[in-house]
DNA sequence: TTAGTTTATGAAACGCGTTTCATGTCAACG
DNA sequence: CGTTGACATGAAACGCGTTTCATAAACTAA
């Protein structure tokens, strides 16, 4: 394959020439110009990228870190990105980590190795310093709360977010309120149980281990929920549920074993998913678009760090 | 920062030993190579990845072309993709196109460019022909049925797969049977309509052209099948619907709109997506994981050009 | 002891485009 | 007429790790 010192050959003009010409810079006569187009195209030349990404430093490669892929929320998110990345020139390298810290790290080394230009967070697996020791090596966007110096963040108001959920139930004559959460560990349920906490104290509530329900994050989960509920003798009236796929199947399980929503067990899900729609389900409208483009560029603005915390709209159907 | 160079003056070796301590190689003495380590650790080196690609000329890059990434099928296969790829120490480069030519034209772009060492596409929006001529440049791997001899593909057999779906409805005792596709002018619907056709010419049954609806990709695609149903004279008694999601949909208007299913309607879809199976859905399995391991492998292995074609088995439910 | 390996090490070439700096020309401005 | 700025062009330095090739010492088998 020819290079760019053959096209200059060719062309009989420097090697800068060429690489004005290739680069659109202005201070090229039209006659040379033309030349190395024709030698260009002669030759069926193309840059080498490694040589220009060596060159300039940049990729123009952005990361996504997210555990799964194939989960609505993430793939939302994802698509999110992806749009605003593209309509920027950006490509996404995709590391699916699956919580796994490692896989995370191999990411924040691709950064401090310079293959990428920026990182989107979506789900942070490490601890916090550890990933804010990467942020001196490139631009990390981490969809978190935090008011951090070194990484931009974005991120909804979870704890604002679940009281206003839990409030709803609470106007409905909703007392026993439970609610379903992804991981216990997460950061983002951490800040939903602290309003839980604060919330039943507040209401002169009492606190029900049992209500509270781990590890629902896909679809089939809704079910284990559903058989849990089934289980209890004083089981909650009312549930939030982090996610429209399992809230979707728990509703679906219900309905086959005849208990009524909302009367019977009133719900709130998150994320106004298309499927939230016709499953009627009242839900917390995430806004992914937002977030998606928020965190693009958060991950290539230059230098400053920012920090966006953005409203979840409650959205009223039928299962409250 | 620090480059090989320095290193190899701290240590006070060559550059050739310093490399060769960083990537492993044998015949170093104990002592330069603790040298090396040394040197490494006290001046933070990393090495500089565009550098080594330009060098090696591999980037360990593999790129992902598909039309969204937030739609459950496409979501699936990148899963099992990036599955593999983390497996196999590659990263993804997502390229979502909206079924854009431009936008696919970018990846192949970049393999050309060797910014990627291959290319896994899912769903093809160019000519053959203009995909063909990349294959010069990388590795592709195609997930579609051909048997080029530049391009590796792996593929589900849609016209046994739709046939079978047809001929259980059959008997089934259905003779006004329609289906539902994504567009009508993708690979896979054509293969598909061709079974179709020879499945109504075999079986002496009219086409109606009312009976194909296209456009149902995404889950509230459903409804408008529903809408189109309800305003027909002589609807199909049942359908093929390429997606669980849009069968999901459909089924939930359906159930809502006192449309018995399956009596009144009988539905096969496509993908056996968790959700099939809580909505009880008669439908095909789409092997995911295999599909994304195999095009994974194909569009890394060197020089052999491959086709697999997979087999898809029909799950029975309660939509037919 | 000789011939043939294995181990060890470094110089130099290679992959390739970008960018700074120096130099030169020509037209416009005062 | 001299100065200034816009336009044009190329040499050379820069970014940096890998790999081939040559060389030499140490060891082993015959």
């Amino acid at each position: 394959m020819a290079n760019i010192h053959d096209i200059a050959k060719m062309a009989d003009v420097s090697v800068t020439t060429v690489s004005r010409v290739l680069n659109h810079h202005p201070y090229v006569s039209d006659a040379k110009r033309e030349a190395v187009w024709k030698a260009v195209k002669e030759s069926n030349y193309y840059k080498n990228i490694n040589a220009v990404n060596l060159s300039t430093g940049k990729t123009y490669l952005i990361g996504v870190v997210l555990p799964y892929s194939d989960h609505p929320y993430f793939s939302k998110l994802l698509h999110a990105i992806s749009n605003q990345a593209l309509a920027n020139q950006y490509k996404l390298v995709l590391f699916q980590t699956n919580y796994q810290k490692e896989k995370e790290l191999e990411a924040l080394e691709m950064l401090k190795q310079k293959q990428i230009d920026g990182l989107v967070i979506c789900s942070r697996a490490n601890e916090w310093n550890t990933v804010e020791k990467y942020a001196i090596y490139g631009r990390i966007a981490l969809l978190e709360n935090s008011s951090s110096k070194f990484i931009s963040t974005t991120s909804i108001n979870h704890f604002d977010t679940f009281l206003k959920a839990l409030e709803f139930l609470y106007q409905h004559n909703h007392r026993k309120i439970g609610y379903c959460i992804n991981r216990k560990t997460g950061v983002s349920s951490q800040e939903r149980e602290a309003a839980y906490i604060g919330f039943l104290k507040q209401k002169d509530l009492t606190f029900h281990s049992d209500y509270v329900f781990d590890q629902c994050l896909h679809y089939q989960d809704g079910e284990k929920v559903y058989q849990q509920l089934l289980e209890m003798k004083d089981p909650p009236t009312a549930l939030v549920i982090t996610s429209d796929q399992v809230a979707a199947c728990l509703v679906t399980c219900c309905q086959r074993g005849g208990i009524d929503i909302p009367n019977d067990l009133a719900l709130i899900s998150y994320d106004n998913h298309p499927m939230a729609k016709y499953m009627e389900l009242t839900t917390m409208e995430i806004p992914f678009d937002v977030i998606g483009k928020k965190l693009f560029e958060q991950a290539i603005e230059p230098d400053s760090v920012t920090h966006h915390q953005l409203e979840v709209r409650l959205i009223k159907r039928n299962t409250v």
